[in-house]
DNA sequence: AGAATACATCAAGAATGATTGATGTATCAA
DNA sequence: TTGATACATCAATCATTCTTGATGTATTCT
């Protein structure tokens, strides 16, 4: 009892500490944190913003005055790419300054390389 | 207009090509190109399916054994899936093999490589 | 202290996506 | 030709996600 959550507590530190680290990769947990990222990226203003900070730091009022968006919508997307790991923030007086995380693009990167490597076996046929 | 047609049309071609080819990667079109891989890559259930298919081809009822899951979903996903250029699909007698299109995630990488390249740039301070 | 700037958050409505069970189609075997 | 297998498609319900305009909070300037 008091081991198990032992284990759980471990758990949970290796996750906030290495959220996205490529040895749990293969595991239902890294998943989980793929289908964030992947999520994350996979909507067209998400994309916009993250083609825009692939030029390097960005704040809010750079990203609106790049995109010509409403204010709450860049918050809002700004805010489900942050709790999906892809991005970072950083305040420095009023500014917010983000930024994109190269780890989580890293861990993606490795994730689709794992994924190329078996992909092309044939499959055993079904007759 | 005459030649201009000429143009759509060889760009239509080489879209049904070669899609998802890197060159075309910085354009709108390989941004929309990219939302879809990404969106169907995004969904706990495709991801299962993908996993399942980086070991190599498979079949439908492969799929079903493998997750439990009903066919009709499976399928479902599977559609997703392909419209995407995710996966490619191959009959065979009453069996239709699916493996995933390592074109489609090469240009995946190649995209989040570049989206590394120069992310890291700082900020031009905003005060 | 008061006003302005930069950004976050919220609630309600709109839009999009997934699930379900049933039905349809093509292939094969007897 | 009849029945069985493998898979696709459909329509209705359900669930999730986005948008919008307004309001809230923190920081700086005067």
């Amino acid at each position: 009892m008091y081991q198990s959550l032992l284990i759980v507590v471990a758990i949970l530190v290796k996750l906030q500490h290495c959220s996205w680290t490529d040895e749990l990769m293969s595991t239902g947990v890294a998943n989980e944190k793929a289908i964030d990222s992947l999520k994350a990226l996979a909507e067209p203003i998400r994309l916009e913003i993250i083609e825009a900070l692939s030029n390097g730091e960005k704040c809010v009022c750079d990203l609106m005055q790049e995109t010509g968006l409403a204010q709450s919508k860049i918050s809002f997307h700004l805010k489900v790419l942050k709790e999906a790991g892809v991005i970072t923030d950083r305040q420095s007086g009023r500014w917010v300054y983000y930024q994109l995380d190269t780890r989580t693009l890293k861990s993606l990167q490795n994730w689709i390389k794992r994924l190329r490597k078996g992909c092309l076996n044939e499959a055993s046929s079904c007759e």
